[in-house]
DNA sequence: ATGACTGCCTCTGGCAGA
């Protein structure tokens, strides 16, 4: 079972490379972020014809979430980040499929930082982990799976030095998500590949994919009940190359049974 | 080097992204 990450950076913009990557792949399930539509012009029809249902969360204009799931319908079990009833924006969504809890997030950029939305990440960071502390306790087999605009460590990024002053990589965000492995759950791409130097977003300037500098900020986090059936984890790196592809790659995870 | 690109909604320039 293949379970899928995509920050594809506006749907309307990207449908045609989407369902590309939806064919070529086939992903059971496939979460998308930065969506950028209200819910009203999610384009669920093209999904449903190559054999895709979905649920979505969308927000006008930016941010906005989705999951899709093939040949069956999600189950949705979260809509919205709780902790904050004056969050209103689109960055979570949850789901069973196929006996798997999945929640597909869409972490706070932050920059810049300091500022106040940086404090805003940190504490989306905070509600994130208790909440996923609640998934822990019902001993669920879980993936929290999505973009977490966090950079975990130096490796994971082709400068650090360059990369310094951002939000992504400061002690807050990284001491935030280390916290959550340290609650027990495994970042599948991250252990699989501990020399690090694996990249699932490259920026749009500069050059940035022609020299291949990009870092890790996508990641796929599995609850102690689903690590044990990790078979494989990557990212379509290819994708990334495309005609008006996204400045993320598709990350994905393979599970037994 | 206060650089570089892209999408969105549209006050077609300003904001957001990372």
């Amino acid at each position: 079972m293949r379970i899928a990450s995509f920050n594809i950076n506006g749907i309307k913009a990207r449908l045609p490379r989407l369902l590309e990557w939806l064919v070529e792949t086939r992903p059971a399930v496939a979460c998308l972020q930065e969506i950028k539509t209200q819910d009203e012009g999610f384009p669920a029809d093209e999904f449903a014809a190559i054999g895709y249902q979905a649920i979505w969360h969308g927000q006008k204009g930016f941010n906005g979430v989705a999951i899709l799931a093939d040949g069956t319908a999600p189950v949705q079990t979260q809509r919205g980040l709780p902790g904050d009833q004056e969050d209103e924006q689109s960055r979570y969504l949850e789901a069973d499929v196929n006996g798997v809890r999945i929640a597909c997030i869409y972490l706070p950029n932050g920059n810049p930082q300091p500022g106040p939305k940086f404090d805003y990440k940190l504490a989306w960071m905070e509600r994130l982990r208790s909440h996923m502390r609640a998934l822990t306790a019902q001993e669920l087999p879980a993936v929290v799976l999505g973009d977490y605009n966090v950079i975990p460590e130096d490796k994971d990024v082709w400068s650090p030095r360059a990369m310094a002053d951002d939000a992504l990589m400061q002690p807050g965000s990284r001491d935030a998500y280390a916290r959550l492995l340290h609650d027990g759950w495994t970042d599948a791409i991250g252990t699989l590949n501990p020399q690090g130097q694996v990249w699932t977003y490259w920026d749009y300037q500069a050059g940035a994919w022609q020299r291949d500098h990009g870092f890790r900020i996508d990641h796929a986090l599995l609850s102690p009940e689903l690590a044990d059936r990790l078979v494989s984890a990557g990212v379509d790196k290819p994708y990334r190359g495309r005609e008006k592809a996204s400045d993320h790659a598709p990350v994905w995870i393979e599970l037994r049974a």
